[in-house]
DNA sequence: CGCACCTTTGAATGAGATCAAAGATGGTGG
DNA sequence: CCACCATCTTTGATCTCATTCAAAGGTGCG
């Protein structure tokens, strides 16, 4: 059981303590290996804990009456999943995973020790949940306001930055289906499928299998019609905790 | 200068310690009134506060580059606008004056010493970020997910929800334009009025001029084809901060 | 009273959904 | 190791919901 997730991605944005890091190590403390599909809570169910992605992807979604459901999040590496239970006791979204994958559980109430113990991971926590919502806001307006191909192509490069890096590779697995980028992307699987033909076909992004190039970030970020982001600043919590 | 308009709302799932209530108290000092239609904050301006919403209505939203924008949320008193800014350096979304309004400002680090001295308050704060990222997740499979009718339908739901309480009147000052609602559920200024007016024409809801009733609440939310949310439950704090 | 802004309605257009069916692909058991 | 079957992808034809374009009422404010 390696470093904690959430610790390597912290140390990217501040210098951790060492109380910090084992209060972190343990928060990851537990392991449970999820299978691909797996449902880790339903919607609507009573759920206590929150978890740690350590490996793979999950998803959150919320169902309609209506077989359909929306994608609102991956969840990757490091991140955390399930935060809703800050605010209720059932779960209002259903937590998938995507593929295999790793995560550790923690009740919420470590989030409240947390809180006191350590206030500064509580701040690092909440500004990863304000990210979260930040995503959550562009998928909004992309999906609210773009054309179907925009929206494919800001998912992808949603992906690739988010996975590689800005600097990083230009090449991820992709292991969802094209119904998955329907669900997350507002549109059918049928429509998917001719948005990403029309992408290849321009030579801005290439497939092969489950795994997806983009051949010209700038232009896949040209069709997306959104701005980058800056990076996250977390550094306005102040040290007098330190 | 009233009570803090925080607590007043954190008293409903809580019981405050006077510390608490002074804390509170203590962040919304400053009040500023903002015009009806004032830009607050800017997309990708910097910034350095958060708002606690005193008086009247807010929304973020964020600007696609063709003049089309998202609006992500309404603000009403007793809450929270400029989150954002807890991970940003830069402000990520706009956040502008529904009507003339009265907000309290403070910095974001104020939110820190709040962290430190107050865990318990964080801990409320951050419930209340949870709730917003749930609200935020509803209407995205709202707009993802379901035709025009369903989209108007549950905001005009949401807004009754939100600012009656879920017992209170069925009638509510709507001081938006029917651009607005179209911002706030994807839809075109046009669209929407067709389908307020089939609202109207199908007993749901009645209009004069600025006002709108609910005739039919449960006819609406079947319309809006969403379950309400349980209400929050933001109690796991542990008392050991007391 | 008049002008700017908002609402309402109609007609034409278009993007994406739906329906249908033919290729790929890959995992499983024989 | 291979054949088969389930699942996923791809493509075409048609339909529909929402957009766009256009213009006629309302409303309130200066």
């Amino acid at each position: 059981m390696g470093a904690s997730r959430l610790a390597e991605r912290f140390g990217r944005f501040v210098d951790l303590t060492a109380d910090e890091r084992a209060a972190l190590q343990d928060l990851e403390q537990a392991e449970r290996t999820v299978r691909r599909g797996a449902v880790l809570v339903g919607e609507n169910e009573p759920a206590r804990e929150l978890f740690v992605v350590r490996q793979g992807w999950l998803h959150s979604s919320v169902g309609l009456g209506d077989g359909t459901r929306q994608i609102m999040h991956f969840h990757f590496p490091g991140e955390l999943a399930g935060v809703p239970l800050l605010a209720y006791a059932e779960s209002p979204e259903t937590l998938t995973a995507v593929t295999e994958a790793r995560v550790a559980p923690f009740a919420r109430e470590r989030i409240a020790e947390l809180m006191t113990a350590q206030p500064r991971l509580a701040a690092l926590i909440l500004g990863q949940i304000v990210q979260d919502r930040v995503a959550l806001a562009d998928r909004l307006a992309s999906i609210g306001r773009t054309p179907a191909r925009a929206r494919v192509a800001l998912l992808l490069h949603e992906l690739v930055a988010r996975l590689n890096g800005d600097a990083g590779g230009d090449s991820i697995h992709l292991p969802l289906i094209q119904e998955d980028i329907g669900d997350a992307t507002g549109l059918t699987a049928v429509h998917v499928n001719r948005m990403l033909r029309r992408l290849t076909d321009d030579g801005i992004i290439a497939r092969s299998g489950s795994h997806v190039r983009i051949v010209d970030r700038e232009r896949l970020a040209a069709e997306a019609s959104f701005a980058d982001r800056p990076k996250p600043a977390l550094d306005w919590f102040s040290p007098s905790a330190g």
